[in-house]
DNA sequence: TCTATAATGTTATATTATAACATTTTTAGC
DNA sequence: GCTAAAAATGTTATAATATAACATTATAGA
């Protein structure tokens, strides 16, 4: 086999998780001052849980967590948290699963390009400018205004691919 | 204003409804044929029902119709047909509105590329190779293995983009 | 015709998301 | 600090989307 030097679309082994959420809730929390909008702790607690990992999380796992630690989380909980950071860039929407993954950089609006690994879950955001052009040449030929692109490209990650699933 | 020339994605003013839903049925028929399936007068109607316009349509709309034609209809009445129909590409699911429309090209499998309009909802279907290209570029790069792409553009169609909605 | 398979009917329930109103917390003006 | 307005959260109920499980009917092939 190849030796395989990963883009930094897949996190490689070294990935210091720990520092890699930290900075997110930092930068989010950064975020949330220059637009003088709060972070509560629920909303800073379920952008946490979300970036537990790097893979689509759905609203009721989330609610699982949280009324474990809260009493009285109920839905509405969980989705009014999830529409602000929505709202702010912070958390994507993955329409195909119907669940929610941390935004690595929520200062620039941009619809997701995403690749969601279909054996382990694992989700990168891509932020291809070449994917991007060509999908708004395609649009312009058609008379189409694009508004918000959205890519949920299904698949097997580095690792998932090199363990040979999705062809057992 | 300009004079707009439309190209194939979204139908002009000529649309020939009635052939073009009358050809995608003969289409399907003819698929299902090859493939030994079949195209029973449930999963037919449906296909109908989803080809009536070429705006996406929730499974419980579907459901209503067919309740008013024939007793005993139920979600999973369409749920059924639907995946018979998603199975052998004749429809496609929209998974941002979680709903269907027909498949134009159902012969050779494929991701979806679709426009969709935020104001009328009127959806078209790209087939652009230099979309596909870029995608998979970018995803090699990333040591991904490209399944299914998936993308969902919304925005404005030429009508509505001409008569001003979106930016009143 | 008989039988195996495929398709559909039927009932119940799971999953995802929002509506509507009550209460609490925070902010801003005084 | 006190108070009114606004924002956030709590609470209850329900809507919208989708599937499970098992019964019945229709179809195709021997």
């Amino acid at each position: 086999m190849e030796l395989m030097t990963l883009s930094t679309a897949f996190m490689d082994t070294g990935h210091d998780h720990a520092n890699c959420m930290e900075s997110a809730l930092d930068r989010a929390s950064a975020l949330c001052g220059e637009r003088g909008v709060r972070l509560t702790s629920l909303r800073r607690r379920v952008l946490e849980l979300v970036w537990v990992g790097h893979k689509p999380l759905g609203a009721y796992e989330i609610l699982d967590t949280l009324k474990a630690e809260r009493r009285g989380a109920a839905p509405p909980t969980v989705y009014r948290a999830l529409d602000f950071l929505l709202q702010h860039g912070l958390v994507h929407r993955i329409e195909s699963l119907n669940s929610f993954v941390g935004c690595p950089d929520p200062l620039k609006p941009h619809g997701g390009q995403f690749l969601i690994c279909r054996s382990c879950g694992l989700t990168a955001e891509l932020n291809d400018h070449r994917i991007d052009q060509a999908i708004r040449n395609s649009a312009n030929q058609a008379g189409f205004a694009v508004g918000r692109p959205m890519i949920e490209i299904e698949g097997l990650c580095p690792y998932c691919r090199d363990a040979g699933e999705g062809s057992p």
